[in-house]
DNA sequence: CCTGAGGCTCGAATCGATTCGCCGACGGCG
DNA sequence: CGCCGTCGGCGAATCGATTCGAGCCTCAGG
């Protein structure tokens, strides 16, 4: 710490009084007579001593004030998703309020080792952002140093977590296409398993991801009776999008679904690119609900989730299992928010 | 901490040596046989003890190895800014690879009372992002504090600061317009003060803007000989740039300037919408230099600041200062990147 | 005037680790 | 054979605050 060499210690005997009673002037906590305070800020103030050390307090005190968020496995794709982005949003701002702060914490890559911020970095709790998950090492690195966990976007089957009703959300869309006469339905994924290059995916040959978003809202396409056409898996990207539609086009869909905003955002993209009317010749709807100004006349078709609200769910989760209490999962409901795309 | 109970002096008696060799055992630091070591490696991994208590550590070095972050005002804000993001992608990226941590504190408002994480949350220096500069109570607290600061896009009045030659890109910029004649030059800046509303500015009234990024990128405009002939502030922002846009034309420039690639993004928008040609009709540049995959053919025309490497190098400003060096002021060039707009 | 009850203040233990100086033992060299 | 240099390990002080129980002082009631 860069802080004055003043210590409790000396602003106590500048005051006269004992060193428990200058901390009690300062926590506020415990019996004291305002008088008795008084002495002691002005003390304080007369020898520039700015509060009590955050490091000594948080060692005694035996918790940090801080909750690690685990960012995923590319820190800079990470930050270049809206989504991401918005969770950390919601995460930051609820953690500020409670007086807590939000350490930022790069996920090692696939298979090295823990970063040593993971091991090393004081913290009380952590969230891990949705990308993190597939890293098993970090949760388990978090673990053995018995921090208490919450997942977005999870499983929920290794501790707390947050994720929304994604099945449920994409088989609103399903029947929202199918009421629409679309039965010819391309799909941009997500990738099916992390580290996966973008590219087709052939469902004869793996029917099911083993990445547990990307399997949740195929799950629930299907349920609404959508068996799609053609399939490309792709990072959440707007470049990645344009390359999936550029492709899936070639299967002659009546309708495009990116399993993101950004994502769809680049199939919509690539439809005006082919020369193709939207919704008339090939209808897009895309996940997530982000705000695309850019976009123009149009406003996509997409499942809306409350992510800011997400975010502040995880930080409440994390803040009570910080607290030694313990958070249950959540499961949040998405909308379907029917745009001019479809 | 949530972690176990068992602590570095559990684990010395376990492996029979003082906790002085034990700790060394883990630091590694000082001289200690191999053989000494792999025995409190045993026991430790015996007694589920995952390493040293990163508090306790922090306390007696005296360095927390956490960098603070201090956001825009408005948190919501910075993180929709790209540029906001990519800094803080390079700051975050540059201190996990010198395993320091990065702590995000969402600056207070402009009044309020400066956010109890500045106060009470452990670092060892801390990055003040451009928007967060205006606040002065904000560096005050943090000054008050003894801790080292490094300001993004600053004046580097106040201690380090890290920033672009904007204005010498903006001149580049305005002598480009001149080359292909433009003499009638809408411009969309940032804001003008902080807290500005988005509106029209009289030039006449207020020559030079409060905002020091605001007042160096005009400058750099004036010194090419560019004098506005319309000028609309507006936040960081697609939807305001197109407000800013359909605004501007009505003064029919032959060139639309915004003062950020969203700003010019969205006046890109607006210009597409009157019906215009770019550039045969109107001529768009930005500044910054962000992907926008999603301007379809168009590549825009900007000024690429190297905004990873800047945020690299207030880390790295921030990790000396925070080893008690000093810090000298940095100032990046900026290039000139022209695309389809103009 | 004496006693009981509060309300403040103080001492001292404690959080968990780092680090510096010191000491014992062992090996090499004169 | 003895002395000195070195390497490895140990003790103890220290980082800066929190917190609990004990003690004192004062005020009120009998």
């Amino acid at each position: 710490m860069g802080r004055s060499a003043t210590t409790l210690t000396d602003v106590a005997r500048a005051a006269g009084v004992s060193l428990s009673t200058a901390s009690l002037a300062f926590s506020g906590a415990g019996p004291i007579s305002s008088a008795t305070r008084e002495k002691v800020l002005a003390a304080a103030a007369e020898l520039g001593y700015h509060g009590p050390d955050p490091v000594a307090a948080s060692l005694r005190r035996g918790r940090s004030g801080v909750i690690g968020v685990v960012m995923g496995s590319a820190v800079r794709r990470s930050f270049r998703d809206p989504v991401s982005i918005q969770f950390l949003d919601g995460i930051v701002t609820t953690l500020a309020t409670q007086g807590y702060g939000t350490l930022m914490l790069p996920a090692s890559g696939s298979d090295e080792a823990p970063g040593s911020l993971l091991t090393h970095g004081a913290m009380d709790a952590a969230v891990l952002m949705a990308g993190a998950v597939t890293s098993t090492r970090t949760i388990e690195a978090l673990r053995a140093r018995g921090l208490p966990t919450v997942q977005i976007g999870g499983t929920g089957r290794q501790g707390a977590s947050v994720r929304a009703r994604d099945k449920e959300g994409m088989q609103m869309l399903g029947e929202h296409l199918r009421e629409r006469g679309h039965t010819r339905v391309a799909v941009a994924t997500l990738p099916w398993q992390s580290g996966a290059q973008p590219g087709p995916v052939d469902a004869g040959t793996t029917r099911r991801p083993a990445a547990p978003i990307t399997a949740r809202r195929l799950d629930g396409l299907r349920a609404a009776g959508v068996e799609p056409v053609a399939i490309w898996q792709c990072a959440s990207l707007v470049e990645e999008g344009i390359a999936a539609g550029r492709a899936l086009l070639a299967s002659r869909p009546t309708a495009l679904v990116g399993f993101s905003d950004l994502i769809a955002a680049g199939l919509l993209i690539a439809a005006r690119e082919a020369g193709l009317r939207v919704p008339e010749d090939v209808a897009v709807a895309g996940f997530d609900g982000i705000d695309l100004p850019w976009l123009g006349e149009d406003t996509l078709t997409t499942l809306v989730q409350p992510i800011a609200d997400m975010g502040r769910h995880a930080a409440e989760a994390a803040l009570t299992l910080a607290a030694g209490g313990t958070a249950k999962s959540l499961s949040v409901d998405v909308e379907l928010r029917v745009g001019t795309t479809t």
